[in-house]
DNA sequence: ACCTGACCTCGTCT
DNA sequence: AAGACGAGGTCAG
């Protein structure tokens, strides 16, 4: 028996279980071996086998980053290098901004199982519904049906006091105040400066918008758990003593983390959280 | 400019 | 069985 050697092996096969539950997507479910996903307007079908040619595919996948690149890089970190070998077909996924932006102000202080739940409710409340291979799901609601939408009837979803947020958000994006195209087109600090203009919206959420949905791989999300990998394995390199920062803290911080991990840190942060919270068998989409 | 507490709701855990 | 606790944060004072 050979044994490997020890830089990284070239495995480009994408897992779908890793990258669907490692907390950036939560409209997703597997049925009879095959995942369906709600991404905005559109419900995505996947197999296994990725279909490489199909367009959705490949843009929701990124297959047009550098992977292996992107992996090296990484790997100059031991401890992220360890979580790449463990997850290595976990990929950040490109998704719909809209969906992204909301699905994240939702998710402030609470926990995976918890926002699924609602923003599957939000979409069955407020979504086009569209039956595939006789299978029945709901599209993500547009700005303007949540722009319009009452207050009340946004709580009814169990958003609780993030109703306001999501109304006031999806109206931003309504009057074009808010403009997905024109953020991504922004360096990363006027990016996030804009969508922390957003009530509801701070560094953290904005950060998630900015890694999944807007092409920012520079963005890392500082959230409790990334707070917990740094000062478990990271105590020498950045110094964390609470478990929530303040807004400097997070500035600070952040810079110093794209200095160690590079630009690619976005993809970084998500191969620790992945393989942390597993660790802790924490739950992902039920 | 920081720092602290409050906050909807729903699993779990006791 | 009811009550406390905490969860991928953000805002207001």
């Amino acid at each position: 028996m050979k044994k490997l050697p020890s830089k990284l092996k070239n495995n480009f096969e994408t897992n779908l279980s890793d990258t669907i539950n490692s907390g950036q997507v939560f409209l997703w479910k597997q049925l009879d071996s095959k995942w369906y996903g709600v991404n905005g307007k559109k419900v995505l079908i996947l197999e296994e086998k990725l279909d490489k040619n199909n367009k959705d595919i490949h843009n929701f996948f990124r297959f047009d980053d550098n992977f292996q690149k992107i992996k090296n890089q990484l790997s100059k970190d031991n401890v992220v290098k360890d979580a790449i070998e463990k997850f290595p077909g976990m990929r950040i996924l490109r998704q719909d901004p809209f969906q992204c932006y909301i699905s994240f102000i939702v998710s402030s202080n609470s926990n995976i199982p918890n926002i699924q739940t609602r923003l599957e409710k939000l979409c069955h409340t407020f979504g086009e519904k569209k039956m595939i291979q006789d299978k029945e799901f709901f599209l993500f609601p547009e700005p303007e049906i949540l722009a319009n939408a009452s207050i009340g009837n946004i709580a009814k979803c169990g958003l609780g006091y993030r109703s306001k947020y999501v109304k006031e958000a999806a109206i931003a994006v309504d009057k074009g105040i808010i403009d997905f195209p024109s953020i991504k087109k922004l360096d990363y600090q006027d990016a996030r400066d804009t969508l922390c203009q957003v009530f509801g919206i701070g560094k953290k959420v904005a950060d998630c918008i900015l890694l999944f949905s807007l092409d920012k791989l520079e963005a890392v999300p500082l959230d409790r758990w990334v707070l917990r990998i740094l000062q478990k394995y990271y105590s020498k390199e950045f110094q964390i003593t609470t478990k929530t920062i303040t807004d400097k803290t997070y500035d600070n911080l952040h810079d110093k983390i794209v200095e160690h991990f590079g630009k690619y840190a976005g993809y970084g942060q998500q191969f620790l959280f992945k393989n942390e919270r597993d660790s802790f068998e924490k739950k992902w989409l039920g």
